[in-house]
RNA sequence: GUCACAAGUUGGGCAGUUGCUACUCCUAAGUUCGCUUUUAGAGUAGAGGAAAGUCCGAACUCCAAAGAACAGAGUGCCGGGUAACCCCCGGGGGUUAUAGGUGUAAACCUAUAAUUACGGAAAGUGCAACAGAAAAUAUACUUUCUCGCCACGGCGGGAUAAAGGUGAAAUGGCAGGGUAAGAGCCUACCGCUUUGUUAGUAAUAACAGAGGUCCGUUUAGGAGUCCCGAUUUAUCGGGAUCAGUGUAAACCCCACUUGGAGCAAGGUCAUGUAAAGGACUCUUUGUAUAGUUAUAUACAAAGCAAAGUUGUUCGCUUUGAUGGUUCUGGGUAGAUCGCUUGAUUCUGAUAGUAAUAUCAGAACUAGAUAAAUAAUUGCCAUCCCGCUUGCGGGAUACAAAAUUCGGCUUACAGACUUGUAACAUCA
RNA sequence: CGGAACGUGGCGCAGUCCGGUAGCGUACACGACUGGGGGUCGUGUGGUCGCGGGUUCAAAUCCCGCCGUUCCGA
């Protein structure tokens, strides 16, 4: 797996895996409500963390939805190795999407904007997951 | 030169780093030696003029074949273009505005510009609020004129449809003659209807001719005049003889077009539309064979039933017992082709007023599928703000392929080109 | 990608087919009944009929084009 590179293989593609993300999966704010994200575990073990985007249809167009899907992929592309160490032998499968913000609130998005929040987010998953871990050990 | 409008073109540029998708090459691993999967790497390519809205038209695919009639839907001046069109080009008519001319005026003519869903209202039906006497068969409120009567102001009979008022709209307009008063009652001009000639492929235009008559309860009908046709050449038949208001984006009539569904079409491979269980599923006639008969089997014909033909009917097709239809039951996984070389793009020539067509040369330009085309840095370009006047900061539209084309509609910062009008300056 | 419906006072809906007065319930304001509240009765306010064009004498209604909302189809 490349450092900063992001393949066919570590986003989410088949349908089966994304009704499990939504239906088991937990969700997790930041706090300025912005963004949201749903994880979880897969059910076969292959090291690898898939993510994908996705953004509802009622935030904006389509150029603004592909822009801030292009942007939550990128930040998660230069910020992935927050959690590479954290989920050992395990699938994480995981979902960003915008909660709060939409097109007539911020017309124009900068990586720099949507980056701060996204290491906000990984960060939380890594500390609920080793709390989760811990727990289960003792 | 500035600004406005219209039409057309364009839709920021160059370089570096990281990442994504497709293809080609290549590296290593695996192999049933067909290849497949994966890893590292190199090269090339990677959103639009509207990709949008999904409003029309096609290509392509399936419905056995794509048949008929009706219904429904659509189109609607004429000609051309096109694979096709509710599209485009050209022409004609109408409407509106401006300018000029004629005229007392109404109005007409000419030019320019804009606009136009523009077949039929004389096949029939419906509707026309309020106001007004009367709203589609016309009618007669106030007037106007006249005759008769008397209490001299009205009453009654008659003529008339010009004027008044209402309305969106009042049964051609205007002027003169005429009259008791009036009226196409008569005349000129305009309009309208119709016939012919000329021009034009045609819509249509120009010119020429005819048409407003009389009797009748102003109904039916008859006479006269004009036109067309036929012949026995003076008769017969047909038509016309001045509007019968508007509305067909009301029903409708006429002409033309139209089968339905759509790449989630559809083909191939894989797989669980499975396994299991329940229900329903022909009749008659003829012939042949077996048989004592009842009947059974086979074949043929006719009918019947079910399904399909995506509105109905006809017609057609399939099926009617190792099969079919339907219900219960039970749920998985998709891959690949279609998929980009095409009514293609660019350049030039020729034909045509133009849309467009033909010919020649060159080019290959996304093909994703929870869905790639991104992020960032530097320099330049354009605009805005600030002041240190050449620096700093900010901004650069509308909007992103999803089978593919031709149009239409809508959104759009800036730049460039051409044309028109106004203003300023110079000659 | 394909198909369908809707948009009318603050809210929920009629009226649109077949053109001419915009109406109903609720809410709001005022008054009456009551000692007061609730309730009932009466009166009143409040609508660019989603937007823009066209047809017509006249358009919420007919036609065309946009905008928004909702639903259906593997």
């Amino acid at each position: 797996m490349k450092r900063f590179g992001l393949s066919k293989n570590e986003r989410i593609k088949k349908k089966k895996e994304i009704s499990r993300v939504f239906n088991t999966g937990k969700r997790i704010y930041t706090n300025s409500r912005k963004l949201k994200a749903i994880f979880c575990f897969g059910e076969d073990d292959s090291g690898i963390i898939k993510i994908v985007p996705a953004v509802h249809k009622k935030a904006g167009n389509a150029v603004w939805r592909n822009r801030m899907k292009r942007l939550l992929r990128e930040s998660y592309r230069l910020n992935k190795e927050i959690l590479i160490d954290v989920i050992e032998e395990k699938t994480l499968l995981l979902m960003i999407s915008p909660n709060s913000i939409n097109k007539k609130k911020q017309p124009k998005l900068l990586l720099s904007d949507v980056q701060d929040e996204v290491i906000e987010l990984l960060n939380k998953i890594k500390n609920q997951i080793l709390t989760e871990r811990d727990k289960t050990g003792s």
